[in-house]
This record gives C-alpha cells, sequence and structure tokens, in this order.
RNA sequence: CGGGGCGUAGCGCAGCCUGGUUAGCGCGCCUGAUUUGGGAUCAGGAGGUCGGAGGUUCGAAUCCUCUCGCCCCGACCA
C-alpha cells in the first residue's frame, strides 16, 4: 500500500509542473482503435486514409499480414448483441486481476460467497434511487418453459409465466441485503465481510469490447457495519486496494477520488472510484466503491442489536472492478504494434523463441532451449517455449510482440554455442531492446530483473503520459478550448451546482471524473462560476 | 428510438451506377519443395445458397419492393 501513496506524490508534484512544451500528445484516435487491437474488435477496421489505396504506413505491416489476428486472440464478438467471447488469452488477463485482486480482498478479512443471477424484481424497487438507477437497462425473465411456436420455432409457453418476473441481476446489493437481514443479528456478528464473483447484466445501449459490455465479469464486495465511521473507513480501504492493484499489478497510474452527485452510484452516499487515462486521454473508471449509509439496511432490514440492546440498523458499503479492466491494461500501455502488458499480469512473461536451419542444428538449439526454460521456471518465471516449425523466428518476434509478451529470450546456435541467450524486451523497440551474450547460468536473475524494470517502466511511461495531458484552466472559455483541442485531464477549482455539471456536460461531453483525495488544499477561484473554493475537481471525457 | 453506412470465401475487400460465359483480388487455410538471427519464396489446391423473401427480365451479386442483421454518430451507462 506504501507505493499507492508515493504514486499519488508523484502525481501531486508532477501536475503542478505537466505544461512541459513539446510533451507527448494526445492523439485524437488511440492506436489500438485505429488499427491492431482490442478496442476495434467490432468495427471494420478502415486502413485506407482516405477511402483509397493509400495505406497509412504504420497500419500497413498490420493490415497485410493478420495471420493470426491479434485482436482474435483475446476476445471475439457473438452472436448476442453487445456480448463478447472472452478466449483463453484474453481470459487469462482476467485471471490475472482476479487472483491479483481475491488475494488482497482475502488479505483484508474478506470471504468469498455466491448469490442468485436472478433477482426477484420487487427487490429492486425497495431502495428508490437504485430503481431509478437500474430499471432502464435491465434483462427480465418472465416465463420458465418454451413451446413449440405457430411457425415451428420456440415461444414461451403462456401457461408458464412466473408470478413475479425475474430480474437478471445489474448487481447484487438487493438481493445480498436479504441474506444480510437474516445473518445479522447482533453487534458480534459485525462486520460482516462478503465478496462475490459473479456476471452481471445491464442493457446497455452502446457496447464496447471489454469497456461496456452488455453481460461482464466482475467481483462485488458487501459489507456490513455497525457504524458509520467503521463503514467509510472500509470504503476507503477497498479504494486503497482497487489503486493499489492497478498501481502495482496493472502499471496503470489511477487517481482516486471521490464522484460528483451526477456520477453516484444509484443509492449510495458516496461513491469513490479510481479513475484512469486511456491512450486517447479520455478517462476510464476502472473500480467503484460506495458508502450506501443506511438506506439498504432500511430497505432490507439489516438491523442488529447493540451492546445497550438496542436495536440499529447497519451502515453497509459495496465495491466493485470489472472486466474493464483488462479494456482499461489494453488501452493504457498498448501501442502501434499492439499489447503491451505489464509483467506481473502477464500470462507469459518470458517466450522463448529457438532459431535453426537444419536438424542437427534444431537438436542442439531444443536442448539450450529446454534447459533455459527449466531455469526460468525454476526462478518463478511464466515462461513459454515457441516450438511451432511452420512460421520462421522472425514471425514469431511479432506475433509475440503483439500479444504483448514482456521479455523475449532469443536461442540460436550461436548462443549455443557461447552457452548463452540473447534477450529483448517489449517495452523498448527494436536493436535498442535487445541484450546480447547473456550467459545461460544467469538467465534466470537476468529475465527477473528485466520484468521489473519493465513493469516499472510501464508506469513510468503511463505517468508521464497522463501527467503531460493533466491541465488546469481557470476560465470556461480555455475548458472549452482545451476539450476540443488536446483533452485529457482538466483540473480546475470547482464551485458549481449539479445543474452547472449538467451543462458542461451537454456543451462539452466532459465530466466531473472525480473529485481527487488529497487535492483541497488551497482555495482559488472556480472556472465556471468565478466563486472562490477549496475543492478541485477533475474533469474529461470518459468512456 | 433518431441520423448515416454496410451485408459477396475464415478475415479484409472489388464487382453493382451502365444486367450477359464458370463471380474476382489480397491475407489466411491445405500439399510439396526450397527456406529459417525481425512478419520467407515458388508451384499446386480446397473453400461461395453474393444476408433472406418476392418481383422485373430470355438472363439478376447488379434493377425494384419488402424483410432481417450488423456497424458508426446521438440520447443512457461500470
Amino acid at each position: 500500500m506504501r507505493q499507492v501513496e508515493i504514486g499519488h506524490a508523484m502525481m501531486r508534484q508532477r501536475s503542478r509542473n505537466a505544461q512541459a512544451p513539446g510533451s507527448a500528445r494526445v492523439s485524437r484516435l488511440h492506436p489500438l482503435e485505429r488499427a491492431a487491437s482490442i478496442p476495434c474488435l467490432f468495427q471494420k477496421v478502415r486502413f485506407f486514409d482516405d477511402g483509397r489505396e493509400d495505406y497509412a504506413p504504420q497500419r500497413r505491416l498490420l493490415a497485410m499480414v493478420p495471420r493470426r489476428d491479434s485482436r482474435r486472440e483475446l476476445a471475439e464478438s457473438s452472436p448476442v448483441r453487445g456480448c463478447m467471447v472472452i478466449r483463453p488469452y484474453g481470459f487469462a488477463l482476467w485471471e490475472a486481476i482476479r487472483d491479483g485482486l481475491d488475494r488482497r480482498f482475502k488479505a483484508t478479512g474478506h470471504v468469498n460467497a455466491y448469490f442468485p443471477l436472478f433477482i426477484p424484481m420487487s427487490y429492486l424497487a425497495r431502495e428508490a434511487e437504485h430503481v431509478d438507477g437500474f430499471a432502464k437497462e435491465c434483462a427480465v425473465v418472465t416465463h420458465h418453459r418454451l413451446i413449440a411456436g405457430p411457425d415451428g420455432g420456440l415461444v414461451p409457453d403462456p401457461e408458464a409465466k412466473l408470478e413475479e418476473p425475474l430480474v437478471v441481476r445489474p448487481t447484487s446489493e438487493t438481493i445480498i441485503g436479504s441474506s444480510f437481514s437474516n445473518w445479522v443479528q447482533s453487534y458480534r456478528d459485525l462486520p460482516l465481510l462478503i465478496n462475490q464473483w459473479a456476471n452481471v447484466v445491464r442493457w446497455e445501449l452502446r457496447t464496447r469490447p471489454f469497456l461496456r459490455t452488455t453481460e461482464f465479469l466482475w467481483q462485488e464486495g458487501h459489507t456490513a457495519h455497525a457504524t458509520e465511521a467503521e463503514a467509510v473507513e472500509e470504503t476507503l480501504r477497498m479504494l486503497d486496494v482497487y489503486a493499489d492493484f492497478a498501481i502495482n499489478d496493472a502499471a496503470i497510474p489511477v487517481i482516486k477520488g471521490r464522484k460528483s452527485a451526477r456520477e453516484r452510484f444509484a443509492g449510495a452516499v458516496d461513491t469513490y472510484a479510481i479513475e484512469a487515462m486511456m491512450g486517447n486521454g479520455w478517462a476510464l473508471q476502472a473500480g467503484t466503491s460506495h458508502y450506501l449509509g443506511t438506506n439498504f439496511a432500511k430497505a432490507f432490514d439489516i438491523q442488529y442489536l447493540d451492546r445497550e440492546n438496542i436495536k440499529q440498523y447497519c451502515h453497509t458499503t459495496s465495491w466493485g472492478l470489472s472486466t474493464r479492466m483488462v479494456g482499461a491494461a489494453i488501452m493504457a500501455h498498448g501501442d502501434d504494434q499492439g499489447l503491451r502488458l505489464p509483467p506481473v499480469m502477464a500470462p507469459i512473461q518470458a517466450v522463448i523463441v529457438p532459431i535453426w536451419r537444419k536438424d542437427p542444428e534444431r537438436v542442439l538449439v531444443m536442448e539450450h532451449a529446454a534447459k533455459v526454460k527449466a531455469a526460468l521456471e525454476a526462478a518463478g518465471v511464466r515462461v513459454k517455449l515457441d516450438t511451432r516449425d511452420d512460421v520462421s523466428p522472425g514471425y514469431k518476434f511479432n506475433d509475440w510482440e503483439m500479444r504483448g509478451v514482456p521479455v523475449r529470450v532469443e536461442i540460436g546456435p550461436r548462443d549455443v554455442e557461447g552457452d548463452a541467450v540473447v534477450l529483448g524486451r517489449r517495452d523498448v523497440p527494436g536493436k535498442e531492446g535487445k541484450q546480447f551474450g547473456i550467459p545461460a547460468a544467469q538467465v534466470g536473475e537476468a529475465v527477473c530483473n528485466l520484468l521489473v524494470e519493465i513493469q516499472a517502466g510501464l508506469l513510468r511511461q503511463a505517468t508521464e503520459f497522463r501527467d503531460a495531458n493533466t491541465r488546469s484552466v481557470s476560465s470556461y472559455d480555455a475548458f472549452r478550448q482545451l476539450i476540443d483541442g488536446d483533452g485529457g485531464f482538466i483540473r480546475v477549482h470547482w464551485a458549481g451546482s449539479d445543474e452547472d455539471e449538467d451543462t458542461i456536460k451537454e456543451e462539452t461531453k466532459a465530466t466531473i471524473r472525480c473529485f481527487p483525495e488529497g487535492a483541497e488544499e488551497g482555495e482559488g477561484v472556480c472556472f465556471y462560476t468565478g466563486k472562490r473554493t477549496t475543492q478541485v475537481a477533475l474533469f474529461a471525457r470518459a468512456y
């Protein structure tokens, strides 16, 4: 958790002198979005700049050599609108997220459980704000049987209509609340610290692979506490856990903050989030943590007897992080050549590419490669030996680059002879990223050092990019100019109303992403209302 | 739901305006040979109800009508 603090200290320092001229510009369209990878998964990719035969140079290779389409390595579209098939390599990224978080949840005293996919419709209606927030995007189950239809197809049997429709969970506060009311009797039952790994469905009108899909995977933590202070502490603790994961595992320098009333979770007293900047300067809410007050406790009768034998309502929290984080990791680090995975998350941390010409060479190289592989495994590296004999070494280099594998180990006849290997790093392109003649005996240590360096390097690059694209303005004119120009995060003093926020959203498509934690120091003038205030808001266009 | 666009081989597309042998091209896929330290080359091959239905015509991927689906922009959202 210490590194979270460091990350935020760095953030504060950098954003003060972030306007360095010549710093990296936000392109309107992230390269990944245009060509190589995930975000364009369901789009047709146009390689023509003016509709005709001119290939944009950087996309030429990807356009001409899509032997294995890197986009489809991760996920692909499905017969169901807005839903995707997550393929093994993409799912491995989710598994890395899942494992990294689950470990942290357990370390903070939480246990896993599972609640039903279906929620009685009446449950959703019990918390007024909650219904308003979710009613518009619910899938509803109304029948439990199919019969042959008039045209030979199947239709729901009218005889098999459910008395009460079931809602496919868009989130589980209500059904978990009903369990909690049974589980909690006494102050001795508290705090109740539960997490569930599940799928949820939100009938979004507009979907994007990983970033917003109709069905998605997530974890939702739900906790009940005796006091407001404890519940708020829990809310912030889990926000810290998310930030710790994002920064140290995913190498994404997120900003922790409180959401504005307009962006708050339906039914929450306060919502906190981690906000990340994507490669195109847009913000992405990568995880949220809510203090729910006694709203759900009252709706679902979650009460306990305190030491004085007096009934009290619990204060509850909920917090969630989804497969959207997979998209965040891809978008935050990817470049024109494809993915760049942070080593901590990478399903394959190092890939060995053997190089040979004729058969006797092949045997020697493979022998050496197997030895190196064993050494790397012994050093705790997730390593793969690419034994394919139907593609060239050069093809393999590019193939694994596209897939974002952090370290490549090249082994050819010359390396066998010198009992050495060549190391290449994904984050430094071309020959500069290669180290020649690493003794085989030291390969474990060398690769581990490289992985640590790459992990830090990706976080550093992402942080520098974010800070270079975080700016302050003091007038609405300047704000609008910036949003339509370079984009990125805009840090301002803010004393506006909810309606002011709506107006700004309407006029600029930018929203308050959060009131960043620890940014209240120093009074200033609100860029919109001109009032003096100590409150600082972070605006951006968001996914 | 409003505005735009697109459905032709596994993927990306041309052909349609101006109807006419057996519907093409690139990539991928299969076989063989030569290759292999940064996306190999050559030769041969497989693969299509041209989204669907109806109509016009001697003849429809092409023209007309209807329909289904998808994508982009907008309203909504993690």
